[in-house]
DNA sequence: TTATGATATACCTATTTTAGTATATACTGT
DNA sequence: ACAGTATATACTAAAATAGGTATATCATAA
């Protein structure tokens, strides 16, 4: 994986939301739309892309597609969630309110329907 | 200045490797033509797009433009320059070339042509 | 087997980015 | 004022990327 496609990832800021909801743990399509609120063709063909570079790795839970980070993560990914995340900017910022919608929403999926994906809802700290 | 635009920046092989080459000093159009080799018209866009966002600084010196990294250099932008250049990959390769490239290049030219940029050869270890 | 929900793909259009050629500017030395 | 060197900009064509609509696939449940 060269470098300039990890970079060419993480240029846009939604693909960039993407890997840090997911470095937070898996999620299906469907949680990545609600969060970053874009319909679903756009949230899938930017899976699409990570996915294709070895950025990502998806399974099939009936008919979830969850999606995680490939692993282990790409040193350079690693190293730049890292730094947003403790950096102070409009986008670093964004990617916390991230992790915070993501930590409530699976609260809220998992209370509301048991039926959630288990690779999205189990290993959570919330469950 | 936005992560992603910084990123934008560093996703282009090109400017990533002026952007190193410049970490190690000020270099003037010519030289990151020579070491990067590209049609002037290319290194000098480049350039500007970099200088327009705010990375670069220039200032002239006759005929010459030297351009350096903007101080203090941007958090993102340092950690990835550091990042790459302790990494394995065929993009971190060419960036320690480059900057060998550069140490002989200025070598020769303050043998060669004493009328070089002071601010590109007075303050390097080499003169 | 059919209907439904979740996701992926095809296709088209609009926008952005790149690349190249030509030309302009800015400074220096004569 | 003129020639030469270094650099920047304008303009255009080509290529890549993004966005939207429609449609396809795939699994489930009735």
């Amino acid at each position: 994986m060269e470098a300039s496609e990890i970079y060419k990832c993480i240029a846009d800021p939604q693909r960039l939301r993407i890997l840090n909801l997911l470095d937070g743990g898996s999620l299906c399509v469907c949680h990545l739309q609600t969060i970053i609120d874009i319909p679903q063709v756009k949230a899938s063909k930017q899976l699409a892309i990570m996915k294709q570079i070895g950025l990502l790795e998806s399974h099939r839970e009936g008919t979830w597609m969850v999606y995680s980070l490939a692993q282990p993560v790409h040193g350079l990914l690693r190293v730049n969630l890292d730094y947003l995340l403790q950096a102070d900017c409009s986008e670093c910022n964004q990617l916390q309110c991230d992790l915070l919608a993501r930590k409530q929403l699976i609260q809220q999926i998992t209370q509301d329907s048991p039926d959630c994906p288990t690779a999205v809802c189990a290993p959570q700290p919330c469950c």
